[in-house]
RNA sequence: GGGGAGGUCGCCUAGUGGCCAAUGGCAGGAGACUGUAAAUCUCCCGGGUUUUCCCUACGAAGGUUCGAAUCCUUCUCUCCCCA
């Protein structure tokens, strides 16, 4: 590819390719400005919301539907049953039909916000199309299209069987369901393209495989990076192993703006082309920007904005930034009740019988547990001790405090932070 | 069906009758330094309490013993080999 093309004369492929928003094509013929693609994306419904670790193949199907690719997102109501090894080094456990379905419903909405469906994008159930089978027919039809061979080369399989997890039959065989997702798709709804994570390179090739034996058709697979932060593993993921959810209701816009403010120089260029549709020349001045003051975290606070927008709206990133303004602005002294409530619900908060304080039976133990912030008393004796618990902003050093009218913040509130960044609100009523 | 090896505190890993709430690494938390960054250094990291106390824990259930993660029995799950 030729690198001195500037970026209008590159063809999509190879501008995504130079800023490796694509991992893998299983063609070169594959041309997303001339042709157009009816692609599918699978969705597993392993959970009743998507999270950050799903963020970016939903931005992906935006950015191919604004080329003129028609997206459908196959919900997996039938492989969700089995389970999907690729890039799980332990056997799933197994989900009943009825969770498979209320995740369904959850997950559904959250695609429709990605995709528009008034252009023509779909969302489908795998389900439709699996329930017709029995298990004699599907071996006959489609069984009998695959080498064992071929599928033991695969690296979810290869990897597993040579870890001492070993791998049930059930997950041995669905990269043949997913395959026959393609040909279904393939046949029934001229779908010519699958786009997935980098770890479903196997699954793809399977399908795509299948459907030229199967009926001689030409299909493709493209594949996205899977993205690590730079120490590692998990992206995406609370400090205690949560997913940060799509799900307002499970991560609060909030937190939701958090999680991307925070993250670190290193990666922010990167995830703002990955997670916003901002264009490269301003992609470029917050990279000097990050170069020359990067005190001023204006690359973070942007990604932060952006994607909060995205995923929630304009209102609730508003919020959020107002929320990250009063908690991180400096003094908390001043703030009223009005100000402090306007972010309540927004930040992680409790709310308290205000007895409590005037009967002096709240420790502040029992507050930092109560608020989540942490685990086990002990873990909030632990904390005090180390210098690590502000009521209002000021250190906490007496593990046996008790809590009284005068610990207020404002009215009502008591304002609670663990370490640096970790705030809690509690909110005291009658 | 037969034989062998295993299941340890989130993950990996030591421990093979009392010195074991259990070794080491990773992950995680706090502090210092900073910019809600990284790197580095220090401390912490089953639960309940004020250390020396109690409870719960080494796949599950029983048993032997003054005493078990460690020994015995049964069960269960995983891996490997044979049929």
């Amino acid at each position: 590819m030729p690198i001195n093309k500037n970026e209008d004369q590159m063809s999509s492929i190879e501008n995504f390719l130079k800023h490796e928003l694509i991992h893998q094509l299983s063609s070169d013929e594959i041309d997303l400005d001339n042709k157009s693609y009816t692609f599918y994306v699978g969705f597993d419904p392993t959970g009743d919301s998507l999270h950050v670790g799903h963020l970016y193949v939903l931005i992906t199907m935006m950015r191919l539907q604004k080329l003129g690719h028609n997206p459908i997102a196959v919900l997996g109501g039938a492989t969700g049953m089995i389970g999907d090894p690729s890039g799980k080094s332990k056997e799933r456990v197994l989900l009943t039909e009825e969770l498979i379905e209320h995740n369904l419903n959850g997950i559904s909405k959250q695609i429709k916000k990605f995709i528009r469906v008034e252009e023509g994008a779909k969302v489908v159930n795998n389900m439709d199309w699996f329930r017709p089978h029995t298990f004699i027919s599907f071996l006959r039809d489609v069984g009998k299209m695959f080498r064992v061979t071929e599928m033991m080369a695969k690296e979810s399989v290869k990897k597993r069987l040579a870890s001492d997890e070993g791998m049930s039959f059930t997950e041995f065989a669905y990269q043949v369901l997913q395959a026959y997702d393609f040909l279904h798709l393939n046949e029934n709804h001229n779908c010519d393209l699958q786009v997935g994570g980098s770890d479903q390179w196997g699954n793809i090739t399977a399908g795509t495989d299948l459907i030229r034996k199967k009926n001689g058709n030409k299909a493709f697979g493209i594949t996205i990076p899977l993205i690590k932060s730079a120490n590692g593993e998990k992206f995406g993921k609370t400090s205690s192993g949560d997913n940060y959810w799509l799900d307002p209701e499970k991560t609060s816009p909030y937190e939701f703006y958090q999680f991307w403010i925070q993250r670190e120089d290193s990666e922010v260029i990167k995830y703002l082309r990955y997670f916003t549709f901002l264009d490269e020349e301003e992609i470029a001045r917050l990279e000097t920007c990050l170069q020359d003051e990067p005190h001023k975290r204006e690359a973070q606070k942007t990604l932060a904005y952006e994607v909060t927008k995205l995923v929630h709206d304009q209102d609730a990133a508003d919020l959020a930034i107002r929320a990250t303004q009063v908690l991180f602005g400096g003094s908390l002294d001043g703030l009223n009740d009005e100000t402090l409530l306007s972010i309540f619900k927004d930040v992680p908060s409790i709310e308290c019988p205000r007895s409590s304080l005037v009967n002096k039976e709240l420790g502040i133990l029992d507050l930092l547990t109560q608020a989540s912030l942490c685990k086990s008393k002990g873990e909030a004796r632990r904390l005090i001790k180390q210098g690590g618990v502000y009521l209002n902003n000021e250190k906490v050093s007496d593990e046996t405090k008790v809590l009284n009218e005068e610990d207020l913040s404002s009215e009502s509130i008591m304002i609670i932070r663990s370490g640096r960044k970790k705030y809690a609100l509690a909110n005291f009523v009658n």
